[in-house]
DNA sequence: TAGATTGTTAATCGATTAACAATC
DNA sequence: TAGATTGTTAATCGATTAACAATC
């Protein structure tokens, strides 16, 4: 998929990532103090080479100073304007098992802009024996919340067989980005609907091909 | 990265990626009794065009029956012996957090193929509170049970400035596979050592981005 | 048989890499 | 200034797509 910024060519989903990946590091060295950096030092931190940082910058804007770098915080706002990398959108939980369930206290999500504002989960035993101070919902009140609360994003943490129509009710319910936590695959889902999937064991099952590959396959 | 499988050519590490969410596919089919399948069925179920799906598989062997379709038992069976991807490989997790300890718990992983036999942590307090069939050690013998248990895998789960130290240290140990689950991204390490990072933060990021384009970017 | 579907070759498309003028 | 480093254009490389002969 490619999408397009004005006055800019269309950019590849994987100069996305990456750029992501770069937001990401301008955050921390922020956060050290650190003003400037060069398009090298970025590759270095991000394992991509120095031109494709600056090929990558440059889909979206000239964001450097010929012959001196980039200024930390003006690539972060230009990234974060054309981009909206730094934009903090609502975000809820789906399925509160053990993975959801740590997932409802994961620093991280609210340092990064996702404030996690529900939870919800098909068992309402379940919903009363977990200590947040997260509002956790029955399934069934999912579309109601949503729209009321005002969610864009959604992590599904749900068993691996309830995910199509865990999908198929957060879509419903006008959710526009969901992440994928189980290892069924869920395909593109619909116009203005974005999906990514996160499979733990898929990772894992890539890890074990490329030791067999490396090591001489059978 | 490309390697190569004997009398084939090398396989992209794209195409690889895709056959190895193909493989899980072809694990549910055979739970579910689906004997056949077709190249067509395939891409529809993991959002792969039925072309790519052929093409990747013909990276790796002549798996199907020209005009009658795959097996999925042979198909299943080709790709793990080409590929590895149903090679069992002992797994063990670093960091047990509240993130660390759902993935001690986590079946998928039992079930993919990937048993957890141990878990680490810096914080001795820690290790002694957690309820866990899963035998836990502290940080600083990693090294150590890795060799004893022959654990091949890991999956870092530690806080983000305890990463760099902590790869250091499975690498050390002799790990081959690291997922790395901390939003620090961990960089290609040394030959014959794998990395894949899972960052959910990004994921969200990208998600993000790509509704501000879709909704018409600043 | 006729319809379906694979495996492969060739064509297209797109992303990455290289190189360098501009300039801090 | 001289060295460093960006932004962009052009060249290369590789992956995806299209198309079809083979054949179940």
């Amino acid at each position: 998929m490619k999408l397009s910024s004005p006055n800019r060519a269309a950019i590849p989903e994987a100069a996305l990532q990456r750029l992501s990946t770069a937001f990401g590091l301008l955050q921390e060295l922020r956060i050290s103090g650190t003003d400037e950096i060069s398009s090298a030092e970025i590759g270095r931190r991000i394992g991509v080479p120095a031109h494709s940082v600056r090929k990558d910058i440059s889909y979206v804007a000239e964001a450097g100073r010929t012959g001196a770098g980039y200024d930390v915080e003006v690539l972060q706002g230009v990234l974060d304007q054309h981009l909206g990398f730094g934009r903090k959108r609502r975000t809820c939980i789906v399925g509160l098992g053990r993975m959801g369930g740590a997932l409802l206290a994961f620093q991280e999500l609210w340092a990064g802009g996702f404030p996690i504002v529900a939870g919800f989960d098909a068992s309402t035993n379940k919903l009363e024996t977990i200590r947040t101070n997260v509002p956790l919902f029955p399934a069934y009140q999912m579309a109601d919340v949503i729209k009321r609360e005002g969610i864009e994003l959604a992590i599904v943490a749900v068993p691996a067989e309830a995910v199509q129509r865990t999908v198929q009710a957060l879509i419903a319910g006008g959710i526009t980005g969901i992440v994928n936590f189980t290892s069924a695959v869920v395909a593109p889902a619909g116009e203005g609907v974005f999906i990514r999937n996160i499979d733990l064991v898929n990772e894992l099952r890539i890890l074990s091909s490329l030791l067999t590959l490396h090591n001489g396959a059978a």
